[in-house]
RNA sequence: GUCCCCAUCGUCUAGAGGCCUAGGACACCGGCCUUUCACGCCGGCAACAGGGGUUCGAAUCCCCUUGGGGACGCCA
């Protein structure tokens, strides 16, 4: 049997962090079986779906690298198949018409909540002839749940799950005005789509016993259950777009790159053994749903940033160099011309152990950038004093007499240097990173020398030393 | 309120009855490296929620308590 899952939105919002890691275990399993990994867009609720969530989630899931195969399937394009399931059901008397008011419901509900009754809706209508049907009402249509027993699941991360069948309500499957509910559009699109693995939230717990009692009404057999937990925010409630329940696009923003998140979704709540840092081939090869833990896992932005700058170390540097152009453009407010570039693409990989994500490698990187003189911060100022320029004056007459420019020979121009005026290194370099940099934090400062090139030293430290 | 699920360091987790004096990672604290900041390396702090069983033996199995989460719509 080849295995098929689907990753099933309702586009009312952007993808959220939650629901990328449930499409990365969709897709992860999918591919781990050789199967299919489907989109399909539950888009039953015409009031709050829109086409921009639509796209925000198509491009969350490109972004992270979760392609799905096939077409998208949009549940609204099979309301009739919908509806000719209900039917079906009805003709059977497998579901029947319920004329109740939402005012009689909701005097139902209260009085069941009351009494501590499970079974919120009394099943009323269930038997009641036909012809007692009240004048210009339209009904919905319910159907039959068992009245009595129980009902065991078994999901494939939760293991088996027991519900008293009175807990059970005849749910609505087709409303007043004929459309189909998501219990029904669900169940009827998952076997039709030929969904053989149904992995989502633990929100959707409850209604897999429902689901489970639909495919048997209609007949067919219903696919295996996985419940994943969901994500909670660092203080254990519920994710909320306070902590972290953001769209993708946010994390993008923020500098982190797809390997990285779906490395660190990947390792919440699923592992194995103690590997933390799983390449996609190793994590499509090793995961499995016997893997998933049971407790909900509380998101920590350290951790992601730490597994982010993993990522960070081992990018190309011609691809991290177009994702950080934008981001250093944006925060220079101008174009990066190609000296800038240049220089940025030699100090690369200095840079890159200092930062884990785009946003503090881009912080990192503006230095090389900019035109002197350079903003300095306080510290740097005070290290630039009238000693300090005056060993800048006289380190910039050593330096445009050196011969070559790499970073071993800088380095021994500046050892000397600092030997021929009786001071140590540290009294050359930090007024020279000053100078070179604005800072007096940064990569190496031979390395940075090299990068930068030997005219671009000599004007920044002139620039300061005037 | 009713029902369902869950429970190992602060966090993510390893652990499927003896391998556990409970391992790894992040965070935190020391040290080394060093011109700074990182990276890296070395070391440290830190957990089986509580109580009963079962067993020669329990973090692992069972029960209760407590705590947390989720669901209770003509939303999805």
């Amino acid at each position: 049997m080849t295995v098929v899952t689907r990753f099933a939105p309702s586009p009312t919002g952007f993808l959220h962090i939650g629901g990328a890691r449930t499409a990365l275990f969709n897709w992860l399993y999918a591919r781990h079986s050789g199967g299919r990994f489907m989109l399909r867009i539950e888009d039953t609720d015409k009031r709050r779906s829109t086409p921009e969530a639509i796209d925000a989630i198509r491009d969350g899931l490109s972004w992270l690298g979760l392609e799905h195969d096939g077409a998208v399937i949009y549940q609204s394009a099979n309301q009739s198949r919908h509806v000719a399931v209900a039917e079906d059901l009805l003709a059977r008397g497998a579901a029947y018409h319920c004329y109740c008011s939402p005012e009689e419901l909701a005097v139902m509900r209260e009085k069941a909540r009351a009494e501590g009754r499970g079974r919120l809706y009394d099943g009323r209508w269930r038997d009641r002839d036909p012809s007692e049907a009240p004048a210009g009402v339209d009904p919905v249509v319910r159907v039959r749940m068992p009245l009595s027993g129980k009902t065991v699941l078994t999901d494939a991360v939760q293991g088996d799950i027991e519900l008293d069948n009175e807990q059970l309500d005849d749910f609505v499957l087709l409303r007043a005005d004929g459309t189909p509910t998501y219990m029904l559009a669900v169940v009827v699109d998952d076997h039709d789509m030929g969904i053989t693995h149904i992995i989502r939230g633990d929100d959707h717990l409850n209604n897999a016993f429902r689901q489970h009692h639909l495919y048997q009404a209609c007949g067919w057999h219903a696919p295996t259950f996985a419940h994943i937990p969901l994500i909670h925010g660092p203080d254990g409630a519920k994710l909320s777009k306070r902590h972290g329940s953001l769209g993708l696009e946010a994390y993008r923003d923020m500098g982190y790159l797809p390997e990285g998140l779906r490395n660190y979704l990947l390792r919440l709540g699923w592992s194995h053994g103690d590997d933390e840092i799983i390449s996609t081939e190793d994590a499509v090869a090793w995961f499995d749903l016997a893997g998933v833990g049971k407790a909900p896992a509380r998101i920590d932005f350290a951790k992601m940033a730490n597994v982010n700058a993993h990522y960070l170390r081992e990018a190309d540097n011609n691809r991290l160099l177009s994702l950080l152009m934008p981001v250093i453009e944006r925060k220079l407010g101008a174009a990066v011309d190609d000296d800038a570039l240049a220089r940025l693409s030699r100090g690369l990989d200095g840079l890159k152990p200092r930062a884990s994500t785009l946003e503090d490698l881009a912080d990192g990187a503006l230095f090389y950038c900019r035109r002197a003189p350079l903003p300095m911060t306080a510290k740097a100022e005070k290290l630039l004093d009238d000693e300090g320029r005056a060993r800048m004056r006289s380190l910039a007459g050593t330096l445009a007499a050196t011969g070559g420019w790499d970073e071993e020979r800088i380095e021994q121009t500046i050892r000397s240097f600092a030997e021929s005026e009786d001071v140590k290194l540290g009294k050359v370099a930090q007024p020279l990173r000053a100078a070179l940099t604005g800072s007096t934090t940064s990569p190496g400062i031979f390395e940075v020398m090299a990068a930068l090139g030997r005219d671009e030293v000599i004007a920044r430290i002139s620039a300061v030393s005037a």
